[in-house]
DNA sequence: TTCTCCGATTTTGTGCACAATCCGCAGGGC
DNA sequence: GCCCTGCGGATTGTGCACAAAATCGGAGAA
């Protein structure tokens, strides 16, 4: 799927990214750190190994502890998931089929990082599917049913108490869990199974793109749009959600030159005191 | 993801499909014969091998040369496509991500058999995406790029003439391929790309539900949708499409009692002499 | 000092062999 | 006569060992 010159320059971006030791241990250490720890540390057989493994991986995707780029060496996951190395890559081919992670020929796998251009596209596609979620939602009778209502309500102040004490990671996690539940209270689970590879791919671009200064308010947003299903006027959380979407996309830097290589010029032009500052952190650092 | 009595109807019914034979020469000489050979007949490395045979199997199974519930076996894929087990089991493991086969622990793989509810989610599915594609094409500047109108204009020759000869077949790859098309026109690859795996999955659809005197000419329908996109007023390409889709949708059979179990007295109810008529093929027959 | 080449080491890719599981069938018990 | 249980054959699942490829480090030359 990626041309050589591509993947080349990919990898030749990732190694700045990439968490890297001295040798298998160091590496086995930050694994084990970064990802959640499967129920019981030893034990990996079993009957949905895999699925769990998928799960662990791909949440740690989607909350960013493994940012795009980071490479996944397949026996610093056996390890970490008490497992062997076929089953992890079984699960990579399936994480990379699902556009989550890039596997490169000889080379291992890779957290995914987007192209602008791909970025723009997932979330073209989010509001082409979004908009048919929300039409399903809002042909529903109203009041809603007390059971999605409910759930809705608690998610929101779930949203609230993490803005509240700043726990960003699980903010993250819960905005794409909002949209994730009203695709399936939509009724559509092929939709919806779509919907949840496009919020990991949605999360991958925002790990990619964000803008440093960048801070929205995603529990007011979806708060809002709650809101207006219930009890708003027809039409009215449609457009909240459009505008929704319009908002998280447009709090990325998707200039072209943000897509491919990187313009060391540019970037360091009129920088003289670089060398004062704190130090970027390289491979092996 | 499939419950353990989910997957044992499905067995039980995949029987009845299923193409066997004694030993494996047998089953090979038919696999041999339903699938395209590659390239070269023994040599079966090389850097895109995988692709090529996911690709020459998603063929098949979208032109239901393999119909739904056919069993595929592992060693008989590897002897036909030349290539070692290990190789098919990761084709198969990505054509069961796509949920074109199903995978049953311990038991092997199957071409997928959708239920009447997957179905009609697929359907729903192909609605809400090509509704955006059709609207990207009808933001287009008209007339149309020539190229597109080209492409157009051939593949709906290839349609018509596959039509008149009768050639089934092919009407079906090329009915397919036609929406796939428009897709690629509209510019957006990740939309395209999950478009194409609800093509496939349509097909088996299509494969599993069709009525017996369901007999569309896609080609009309086709043509008319191509000139009221190139001369026709705003809005008229986008009803042909919905029209068409729902047309394709309508010719199923997606009763309640399609899904699931058959039942069998009904199914042979008031039939006192089906013992004259010719007898029912069944595995093995 | 910097660039290039080359060997050592690490990591990925693949085939093979064995273990586990399941289906079909025959034999025995109820 | 019917059902249950145990056995044989076949197929899938998994670990292991080796082969292939790439990266990394150092040595040597310009």
């Amino acid at each position: 799927m990626h041309g050589q010159g591509a993947a080349t320059a990919f990898v030749r971006w990732s190694v700045l990214c990439t968490i890297r030791g001295e040798g298998l241990n160091s590496s086995y250490a930050i694994m084990k750190t970064v990802l959640s720890a499967p129920r019981r540390a030893v034990r990996g057989r079993g009957e949905g190994a895999e699925a769990r493994i998928v799960r662990s991986i791909g949440e740690a995707i989607a909350d960013r502890r493994l940012p795009p780029g980071t490479k996944l060496a397949e026996e610093s996951l056996a390890e970490v998931f008490g497992v062997s190395r076929e089953r992890v890559r079984k699960v990579l081919l399936l994480l990379a089929q699902r556009r989550v992670v890039t596997l490169i020929p000889n080379r291992g796998a890779f957290v995914a990082k987007p192209t602008a251009r791909e970025a723009r596209e997932v979330f073209e596609a989010r509001r082409v599917i979004e908009r048919a979620v929300v039409e399903a939602l809002e042909r529903e009778p109203r009041p809603l049913p007390d059971e999605m209502s409910a759930k809705l309500r608690v998610h929101l102040a779930r949203e609230e108490e993490a803005d509240r004490v700043g726990d960003r990671m699980a903010l993250i996690r819960l905005s794409g869990q909002f949209h994730q539940l009203l695709a399936d209270f939509a009724g559509n689970a092929t939709l919806a199974g779509i919907l949840a590879d496009l919020i990991d791919r949605s999360s991958l671009a925002i790990a990619a793109f964000e803008r440093r200064s960048s801070h929205s308010c995603s529990a007011t947003e979806h708060r809002r749009f709650v809101e207006a299903l219930e009890s708003g006027p027809p039409g009215a959380a449609m457009r909240l959600m459009m505008e929704h979407l319009d908002e998280v996309e447009r709090q990325l830097d998707l200039d072209a030159r943000s897509d491919g290589a990187v313009d060391l010029k540019s970037v360091f032009a009129d920088r003289p005191a670089d060398r004062t500052e704190e130090p970027v952190r390289t491979a092996g650092g």
